[in-house]
DNA sequence: CTGTTAGCGCGTTCAT
DNA sequence: ATGAACGCGCTAACAG
């Protein structure tokens, strides 16, 4: 059926060893015997088998790239990020290596079949991206896959996420966290210092780390500015907080219950840009404006965030960056510092749909 | 290192030919040896090796999905709406395929390495999308390595790009085509019959095929309403056409170009909705309002055009029905009408960013 | 420099 | 119903 190499090497007049060397070209041949091999390749129309290689050489070329959701140009950015920098890389040993990026669409039975299936497959390495799912037993299975994968040589790097610790002696993978906390608590000092106290905030999906580090960035800006949980004002922000999911319904959703658990808020901060545009309709759909009623805020800086009505006030996560850096550490091209976990930072994007409440102009 | 079907078959005191059979399920083993071998495979934590069992059974469970660009929403929708389809099928002898995105970046050079690296992988099967790069060369070259695929049993399916005969006597692989075409008519008849006469419109990039479809479309609409080249109007249109491309910053650039061209341009149809935020963005910069002073229409109806300033007219493209359909066809679940191809219809979506000419309005 | 010889881990005959 | 043996296509020692 397809042409093998003992096909070409037939071809040739050389054994099939000869060959695999002019193919690899790791080992020297004479300059006649090469030719001759590149020529029948090229008669023959040959394609090695990775597979076979594979079987053989016991590698793969094969990296596995996990994300939450392809359709969010969130993991779309990363993605794109990452396989830029892993099937770049002309001419150098890493080239030719097949970045596959895998969608788990946020289901934790999902990731672990991916994980499963690039187990099976002896992948070079995997990158898990996005938000944790955080439930213990989740956590350790993946902990487990992980340490398995670790210990058959597949290179694992943890991008967006916190560091995990693997079972039994396995040193934990390379993690690249992004400061989702500093960058959360840099916006509601914003909000704050613009003059706001009723703040409303529209949380991620439940059980995700990222959720759970915004909220936390959240409420420490709050606390520094005396509106901790002890203090009325304090419990009352805890009011003002509404569960949502990354989506604009969930966002539009919140904004309305929000708005009905107190109609004097001023300002209302969304766990990413997506949520916080939904937020900014449903207020538009009640009649109110932004930023002039209510100010809205977003997370991740999305490139549609600046063309959303008004400009979106919004936490910058640099996502090529760390896409670029992920593709580095799975490729093993660079190392992190020991300990290896490294932070991304995150930056405050000041934009118009945010300013100071009513109330406090003149 | 790994443990192999070996071990397993030692463990669980039979031959590895045994426990091959159990885990396929494809032969009938004892109730009692299966329970043993099942049980120390739980205890190995035995995972099949990929590569070995498709050089055994010369299949493969990998299923390339090439898009021109992770990070864009069209592609994104279009990718997790394949790789749910073909993850899916619980049970089914398909599942536990791998659905592998690769980004070729719209580069023609990628698209033939990601497809050299497919074969390599003797994938299951492999889907194009988005427009084709219209160069004859590089289709010649698209279609031999198709064919190839082909014939050495890898399923091909194009999914947003024109039909293509194979070199030799292979027949055609299926394809999914979008009516671009009557979307983009549509369209621009719906800005002249607003009222429209002198309509801009910013192309794709040079070269695609989804590029010239769009834009025969826009001609189409305007030949029909007596504004076809031969006419003074027609020749006026034409030189309303700028040269953009995919992105958000060509739109921008597009509209100030077109107004130097012409300051009475009362629409602009842009190549798709990232661009039309683009034209959006310059026109509000140069302080002309949308759709008062110049209306503005994209393409393809992503999430984010809703949410715009203002929400944007557009023709939508279902893309995760199409990526639906196309997972299907890859998997060989459905079948294709003779001739193997089908159009995918598109949807004019009327919004706020088009509206009469100033000029005609009271 | 090049050919020969073993496997890599699994599916699949062919026997039993 | 199960085991023994062979081969998938290739790389990696080991000779020469």
């Amino acid at each position: 059926m397809a042409v093998t190499l003992a096909d070409v090497a037939a071809r040739a007049g050389v054994s099939s060893a000869t060959v695999s060397r002019v193919l690899n070209g790791n080992y020297p041949v004479a300059a006649g015997t090469r030719e001759r091999v590149r020529r029948a390749v090229e008669e023959l129309d040959y394609v090695v088998n990775g597979q076979a290689r594979a079987l053989a050489a016991a590698t793969s070329d094969l990296v596995g790239v996990l994300v939450n959701d392809v359709a969010d140009p969130f993991f779309g950015l990363l993605a794109s990020a990452l396989q830029g920098e892993i099937s770049a890389a002309p001419g150098s040993p890493d080239s030719g290596k097949l970045a596959v990026v895998c969608n788990t669409g946020g289901s934790p039975e999902a990731e672990l079949t991916y994980l499963t299936l690039l187990e099976r497959q002896r992948a070079a390495g995997v990158v898990l991206t996005g938000g944790a799912v955080e439930d213990p037993a989740h956590t350790a299975a993946v902990a487990a896959r992980l340490a398995r994968l670790a210990a058959s040589g597949t290179r694992v790097v943890l991008c967006g996420r916190p560091p995990l610790a693997l079972p039994g002696d396995a040193p934990a993978p390379a993690s690249l966290t992004f400061d989702d906390r500093g960058g959360a608590r840099r916006l509601t000092e914003h909000l704050l210092s613009l003059g706001h106290r009723r703040i409303g905030y529209v949380t991620g999906p439940p059980g995700r780390s990222t959720t759970r580090h915004r909220l936390e960035g959240h409420r420490a800006a709050l606390e520094a500015h005396g509106l901790g949980p002890g203090t009325a004002d304090g419990a009352a922000a805890e009011e003002l907080i509404v569960r949502g999911g990354y989506d604009r319904a969930s966002g539009y959703d919140a904004a309305l219950e929000l708005l009905r658990r107190d109609g004097t808020v001023t300002a209302v901060a969304a766990a990413n840009d997506t949520v916080a545009l939904g937020v900014c309709a449903a207020l538009r759909d009640l009649g109110l404006d932004v930023p002039g009623d209510v100010s809205v805020a977003g997370f991740d800086d999305l490139p549609f965030g600046i063309d959303a009505s008004p400009a979106l006030t919004t936490v910058r996560v640099p996502l090529h960056e760390a896409g670029v850096r992920a593709g580095r550490l799975v490729l093993g091209r660079v190392d992190l510092p020991p300990g290896g976990v490294a932070t991304v930072p995150t930056e405050l994007m000041v934009r118009a749909s945010t300013a100071p409440p009513r109330d406090t102009r003149r």
